[in-house]
DNA sequence: AATTAATTGAAACAAACGTTCGATTCCTAT
DNA sequence: ATAGGAATCGAACGTTTGTTTCAATTAATT
C-alpha cells in the first residue's frame, strides 16, 4: 500500500512543479525532495521523467474526456434526436474543464496550467500525447457542432474551433491573473458564472456572420 | 560591425530555440553552437541567459506595441472624435500581431510561439517583462473598448478581454497546427483573411448578450 | 515462521548546465 | 605604423542534470 502513496505523492508534486516551472524547468530531484521520496523512486515507479508526465496527463485527461462525452450524451438525450443547441454543446466541452481547473481538492488548478503549457509545446511526443486524448472528444463533438452551425463553410468552421480552443485553454490555465488585472472585480471562484460567461462569448463568436 | 552580426545571430537563434524548446529547455550551448558563435559570446554581449530573453522579447514587442497604437490612432482619426467601431479596435489589436506572426523574414513566426509560452509562465520576472510592454497598449485600448461596449458590466468586460487575449494568443502562437487539424482546408498564410475571421469571432463574442 | 517479491535507501555515473577567466585576435583612431 | 579598446576564443570552474546500481528494508505469500 506504501507504493500507492509514494506514486501518488510523486504525481501530485510533479503536476504542481510541471505547471509552475515547466517540464524541463523541473528536475527529478525537485520532485523527490518536495514529495519526501527517494530519488530512485521515480525511476522505479515510472521509468523516466517523461513517463511521469504521461501519467500525470492521463490521470486527469481520461476522466475529463469521459465527463465531457457523458454530458454531451445527456444533452443529446434531452434534445430527443434533434440538434443540440450550440451553447449546450459548448457547455459540455468547457464546463467540465473549467470546473476541474477550479477544484483544488482534485488538483485541477495545477493541471490546467500544465495543460496550457503543453498545448504550446511543439515537441512531437507531447503533441501526440495530447492528440491521443483529444481525438476522442473531437470525434464526438465535431458532428454536433457542424449540425448546430450548418451555415459555416469548412474553413470558417475549423478556424472558429481554433479560436474556441484558444479562449478555453487560456481561461482554464490562467484564471488567477484576471483577479489581478481586474483589480478584484472578477472572481475566478465563481465557476458556474464564469462558465456561463465563457459559453456565451464562444457561442456568439461561433455564430457570427461571415 | 562584427559585434552586430554576432549579437543578432544569438538573438535570432535564441528566439527560435526558446520558441520550440522553451526557455529552460534551451541551453546556452544550444544557442551558441547553432549560431556558430563562441560560448562566452552570450555572456559578453548580454550578461546572462535571462537577459537574452529580455532582449529577444523587447526587440519585437516594442515595435509591435507602437504599430498597434498607431493603427488605433488612425482609426480614431477616421471616426472624427466619435467612438471607433468595435471591429476596428480589435483589428488594431490583433492585426499587427497576426501579421508579425506570419512574417518569417522578420522572424515573427518563432517569436509569437515564444510569446504564447511566456504568457503561460507564472514566473514573476517573466510576467513583469510582459506586463511592462502590454500595459502601454492596455491603457490606450481599454477606454476605446469601453466606449464601444457601454452596455457591459465591468465583470463581464474584464472576462471578455480575457477571452479575447486567449483566442488571440492561441491563434498567433499555433497557426501551424490548424493546417494539420483541418486537413489542409485552412491556410495559415492567408493572413488578411484570417485576421478578418479572428476579428469577427472576437467582435461577436464581445457583443454577445449577457 | 520462512521464503519470495515489492519497495525504498544511499551512493555513484557520465553528461550537460550557467558562468567566469585570461589570453588572443580584430578593428579603429591617432 | 601602432597603441588601445572591443570582440572572440579555448578552457576550466563548481553544480546540477537524468539515470543506474545494489544493498537494505518492508510487505505479501506459502
Amino acid at each position: 500500500m506504501a507504493q500507492l502513496t509514494t506514486k501518488k505523492r510523486i504525481m501530485d508534486v510533479a503536476e504542481q512543479l510541471f505547471a509552475t516551472r515547466g517540464v524541463s524547468g523541473t528536475s527529478i530531484r525537485n520532485i523527490t525532495s518536495r514529495a519526501k521520496v527517494n530519488l530512485a523512486a521515480v525511476h522505479y515507479h515510472f521509468g523516466s521523467k517523461e513517463s511521469v508526465l504521461e501519467a500525470v496527463v492521463s490521470r486527469r485527461l481520461v476522466p475529463l474526456t469521459a465527463e465531457r462525452m457523458a454530458l454531451l450524451d445527456e444533452y443529446e438525450r434531452q434534445s430527443k434526436g434533434g440538434a443540440v443547441e450550440l451553447p449546450k454543446i459548448i457547455e459540455a466541452l468547457v464546463g467540465p474543464a473549467l470546473r476541474l481547473s477550479r477544484s483544488s481538492e482534485k488538483g485541477g488548478e495545477h493541471f490546467m496550467r500544465l495543460l496550457g503549457r503543453l498545448v504550446m509545446e511543439p515537441d512531437v511526443k507531447i503533441q501526440r500525447l495530447l492528440t491521443d486524448h483529444f481525438q476522442l472528444s473531437l470525434e464526438k463533438f465535431k458532428p454536433q457542432l457542424e449540425k448546430a452551425l450548418p451555415h459555416l463553410k469548412p474553413v470558417d468552421f475549423f478556424w472558429r474551433v481554433h479560436f474556441l480552443v484558444g479562449a478555453m485553454v487560456h481561461t482554464m490555465a490562467d484564471s488567477e491573473r484576471i483577479q489581478i488585472v481586474s483589480d478584484g472585480v472578477c472572481n475566478p471562484d465563481d465557476t458556474e458564472g464564469n462558465i456561463k460567461r465563457l459559453v456565451s462569448f464562444i457561442a456568439a463568436g461561433m455564430e457570427a456572420d461571415t
